[in-house]
DNA sequence: CACGTTGTTTGATGATCGTCGTACAATTGA
DNA sequence: TCAATTGTACGACGATCATCAAACAACGTG
């Protein structure tokens, strides 16, 4: 019963910027980025219930940007890096820099 | 009676992302990529409605990617490249080489 | 075995999205 | 002045989305 991971080939750009349009989902990748260390989902600090965050761990899979393999009980995400740099060269990199500058919040 | 363009600072990440998702507002940015010259929205060759036409429009402007001058009847449309790559630098870059890539088909 | 941990599934809810057609407004040109 | 052009506004529609709680399943440990 393992889920879907669509091969590098099929990794859709639309899909991809939809998957990182998300702040919820943005953090996760930016947290799979600094530390590429395969992780079990819980470990990521979002202020979302666990169903919800089921559903963005789904959303980024389907998009191709994370794998996640079954270990016991849990089930460890790592990020789709070279995947994603073969299949769109320096997005996943102008993203994250990009979501290192602050957001100005409006006067 | 202009419509709201944001300021650069104030540009937001999820919404410049969530803007590009999309794969006609996607086409319209690379058209005015290629062709820098301000051209009225009626002149991108999208098949969708006049008023789908004008949503699309709408939402690159409310994220900040595009600006409208109305002269006449029509509004010219041009891409804030500036403003986005100075707020997320190499961004639009990436996304716009990365839509040239052809999208695989599944067998 | 029983319990805690980890994550999925299901069903629901309210919001947003992409799309359309119709009607309208404003400008240009005959 | 009348008509064509260019675009917006207004609902409306079905689809998708982000979110939740509750129930469930699988594994590990006491």
């Amino acid at each position: 019963m393992s889920s879907y991971h669509p091969p590098r080939e099929e990794l859709a750009l639309p899909a991809v910027l939809h998957a990182l349009s998300d702040p919820q989902r943005l953090r996760i990748v930016r947290e799979l980025s600094l530390d590429p260390e395969p992780r079990p989902c819980g470990s990521f600090l979002l202020d979302v219930s666990k169903s919800t965050k089921t559903h963005h761990f789904r959303v980024l899979r389907e998009a191709g940007m994370i794998t996640q393999r079954e270990v016991g009980t849990s089930k460890l995400t790592s990020l789709r890096r070279e995947d994603l740099d073969q299949r769109f060269p320096g997005l996943l990199d102008a993203v994250l820099a990009s979501a290192e500058t602050p957001v100005a919040v409006p006067a």
